[in-house]
DNA sequence: TTCTGGCACTCGTGACCTTTGAGTGCCAAG
DNA sequence: CTTGGCACTCAAAGGTCACGAGTGCCAGAA
């Protein structure tokens, strides 16, 4: 295995690189770093390290790069989680507490990461699959026309139109929604279909139509929001991604669009605890140039959505994970509170 | 003034530049158009055109660029709207008709204008200023909490949380529901605030703080969101801006983070024709390498929100416009049928 | 065995020069 | 007013060259 210096000077070359943005070479190394040897033990550290695949030289005679195995290595054993500081937890804290709604503490969120870690910073709807029903509304807009809207405890609201078959009173609707609330209230999503699946039964057989169009309604709009969404801020960010970055920053851009695409990189990171996705182990081409870091939030212990950012490989692994974790811990509270 | 010669020099250079991007000299001008005339007298007449400032040369010994006042000159009166082919037309029609609801009508929009100018896209979601209330709805969460619930005849559904002063019966709820919807469905938002004013004196003194705490937050609402809200697309499209492209994106990209940037921006454009702002004449600075193409787009006759297109000043006006156009025609169309 | 200093070698970078050619302005003649 | 001719300009492209950061390797010291 890697010696203990080696692994030191793989820190080096990371931290000088990422500071820098150009290769690092032997000299330079012993010369910011008091490693207590001399540039040619270090040439010959490298040396293995590169056997390793750990760095690279961009060209022969120029100095080392980290590689995205590098970097693997980097994160998992020689990076901690760079706290933020005092002032700045101060300043997340004001900023979400000013939140009016939901939409609201999304987009806060967004500026915020993209502000602190300075990369494109990526949050998602908290999600409606964990989610319960706070409350079911029908109004009744015209005599065969019912506005379905459905609350979750999340604070999120869905509406539909519903056309029925058949015109529908009043009273029946204020009954069916009597009856559907006090079934479905405080219930998670994924428990909603057998909840009311005996519902229209119930009815006389003049409004079973009607009510079975509405449950449709209603059962597709779980499925459907299920669907999430999210919202993406600081692409301006990416132009700090490097010189040559006409070719870097095009794919970028367009997948950041596809909202399936980050959704689906998302959602591969894992539930509980902060993922790093380093160049080529993201799945996405257009992203293989870049690491992703994300985390999971929630109001309680569940995560109910996730958040992170997206930036070069070359990145500051530790500050930017402090950061994403902070404001994950963060809007955690404030939707706890709300 | 100019003679018509020399206006169609004008034009044949825009053209020429807008397709290869690069500055045009006299000799190519006539070799890739019919003038008619010899290239030592179309350098007479571009020495001409630069006098009066229509075009530039980048530097001493090269080509000429139309200037802002030059594409303003193209585009007020030798430019026409080029309509968009028949094909296209269906596809625009096609893609907007699987649209859902609201929210997916915007999203497909901007997906759709995106992809036919391939510029970037801006649509504001209808605003809420020129709408009507659909309908107005309260529900009781808790006993001291109700969830205002407005639905306007654009189909948007705004949602806010009511912490009453004191507890509020479910009759004197229903009541307050139906007294409040008799007075303002079909009523526009800015007519609301008079006809709810005398509202609280009909009820019973303890209800009378819940009914004014409800209707302030109702006021508040049709206030606030009048703000208007936006979607964006097609930011990949930025990297076919130019060759220098870093230093001219950043600013773009800044501009389009900025939602009141926006708004303020398509809020220049005048409400019923097209409006193109070409390079300086945008007032924010980050824009002032970029053209904006914006037209208003209504259910009815009125517009009730605006859409459009920001691009290089180098761009394809006619196309460009022609699409922006077709573009607000449908989205009109649909939203007339929902 | 590990570290170190020395040394020859590599090769991208930047400075500097030259060439090339598209494009210009001007002028005198048609 | 148009045209062909002509001298001039100057950015871009290509070539040469010295520089220097960086490398690998090796022999000797620790």
């Amino acid at each position: 295995m890697l010696s203990e210096r080696r692994l030191e000077v793989l820190r080096a070359i990371v931290q000088d690189y990422v500071g820098t943005e150009e290769p690092v070479g032997s000299k330079a190394l012993t010369e910011r770093h008091r490693l207590g040897v001399s540039p040619a033990t270090v040439r010959n550290d490298m040396a293995a390290l590169e056997d390793e695949g750990f760095i690279a030289q961009p060209h022969t005679s120029a100095g080392r790069i980290p590689t995205d195995k590098g970097y693997r290595l980097f994160v998992d054993k020689l990076a901690g989680v760079k706290p933020l500081s005092t002032p700045e937890r101060r300043a997340i804290q004001n900023f979400l507490d000013g939140a009016v709604d939901l939409d609201d503490v999304v987009a806060r969120t967004v500026r915020l990461l993209a502000q602190l870690t300075r990369q494109v910073a990526v949050v998602q709807y908290p999600s409606l699959t964990r989610s319960t029903v706070r409350h079911v509304e029908l109004l009744a807009l015209a005599p065969a026309r019912v506005m379905l809207v459905l609350i979750t405890d999340t604070g999120r609201v869905e509406q539909r139109m519903v056309d029925c078959p058949a015109p529908f009173g009043e009273t029946a609707l204020a009954d069916l929604r009597a009856r559907l609330n006090s079934r479905v209230v405080g219930r998670r999503f994924t428990d909603v279909p057998q909840l009311v699946q005996d519902l229209p039964e119930s009815f006389e057989q003049d409004d079973r139509g009607t009510v079975s169009t509405v449950l449709a309604t209603l059962l597709e709009t779980l499925v459907e929001e299920t669907e999430e969404r999210l919202m993406i801020g600081g692409t301006a960010n990416l132009t700090r991604f490097g010189h040559d970055f006409p070719l870097t920053i095009r794919p970028v851009l367009e997948a950041l669009e596809e909202q399936v695409v980050l959704l689906k990189l998302l959602g591969e990171a894992k539930d509980s605890e902060m993922t790093v996705r380093i160049g080529h182990e993201n799945a996405h081409e257009g992203l293989n140039s870049t690491s992703v870091v994300a985390v999971g939030y929630g109001s309680g212990d569940e995560a109910v959505a996730k958040l992170g950012v997206v930036g070069p490989t070359r990145m500051d692994y530790p500050g930017t994970m402090g950061a994403v974790r902070a404001v994950a811990r963060y809007v955690g509270q404030i939707l706890a509170e709300s």
